[in-house]
DNA sequence: ATATTTACCTATCGTGTCAATAGGTAAATA
DNA sequence: TATTTACCTATTGACACGATAGGTAAATAT
């Protein structure tokens, strides 16, 4: 189950590629348009600008902006970041599958399979299918 | 993430396939092939009885049997039984959407085609395709 | 009848995560 | 120097997870 750490962050970066001005956009604001706390916003884009996934600038005229167009950010990025893995079971989460049943285990290789077909769905999606207004045109 | 309860539950209902003699099969017998507390299996083989996938009987002779044929269960309803929902996001989970920004929600669509695929995933998949031994011939 | 085996029932526990709140510090601009 | 903003640390209440414990009821074997 994808917690609200993932489902709003990925509703930060849309409104981000939406409202993108070229400038920095204030928490204040995307927490308005999106109606959720800003104190809790706050716990999530930090983690995102620690994932690479924004950047973030202080003081006046400061915010958040992308720091990659949006086509080119994978939602199964975003997801694992916030969730610290897209692995639907524990025995996959981690780096080494250290379950001593492994090897004999007859559930595994179905949860590999499940787990593949997850990952290519949400790597495939992009932060750019979810974005409404077309595209600024301009730079580059 | 499956929880231990979806998969323990799994592994339950491939056990009881593999060792089908007709008769009822001791919960004691399984955890020891399965190696999984015996107490914690009582509250999950529970659960399944309540929802039709196990038979139980009590007293001498006693124990779990499955009610269908392995391939007749999806392994999709085991994990939707024990999990309570296969949904990956809440807003999806119960009957009707209650959310208010369902209407104009950008991030939705995608949710239900992911549920979608997850859904036809799991109930493609049957008991049957993770049993090892083949098919214990005889009634009908 | 009685002992034994088994399912079934209720309760409890420690740990951790989720979702959120609170208050403060540092940085950048007007 | 005041204001605006990000950034940091801590705490909370509710709940789920994974498991343990002890007891009751049912069915069979002796």
């Amino acid at each position: 189950m994808i917690s609200t750490k993932g489902r709003y962050a990925i509703r930060v970066m849309i409104d981000l590629a939406e409202h993108d001005n070229g400038g920095y956009i204030p928490l204040k604001d995307i927490a308005a348009r999106q109606e959720i706390s800003k104190k809790y916003l706050e716990i999530i884009v930090k983690d995102m600008v620690a994932g690479k996934l924004l950047k973030g600038a202080s003081g006046k005229g400061g915010g958040y902006k992308l720091c990659r167009k949006p086509d080119e950010y994978p939602i199964g990025e975003i997801i694992e970041l916030m969730e610290g893995s897209l692995s639907t079971v524990s025995c996959l989460a981690g780096e080494k599958n250290e379950c001593p049943r492994a090897k004999i285990c007859q559930t595994l290789p179905m949860w590999k399979e499940f787990d593949e077909m997850v990952h290519n769905y949400f790597y495939s999606k992009k932060l750019s299918d979810l974005v409404n207004i077309p595209e600024n045109s301009g730079d580059q």
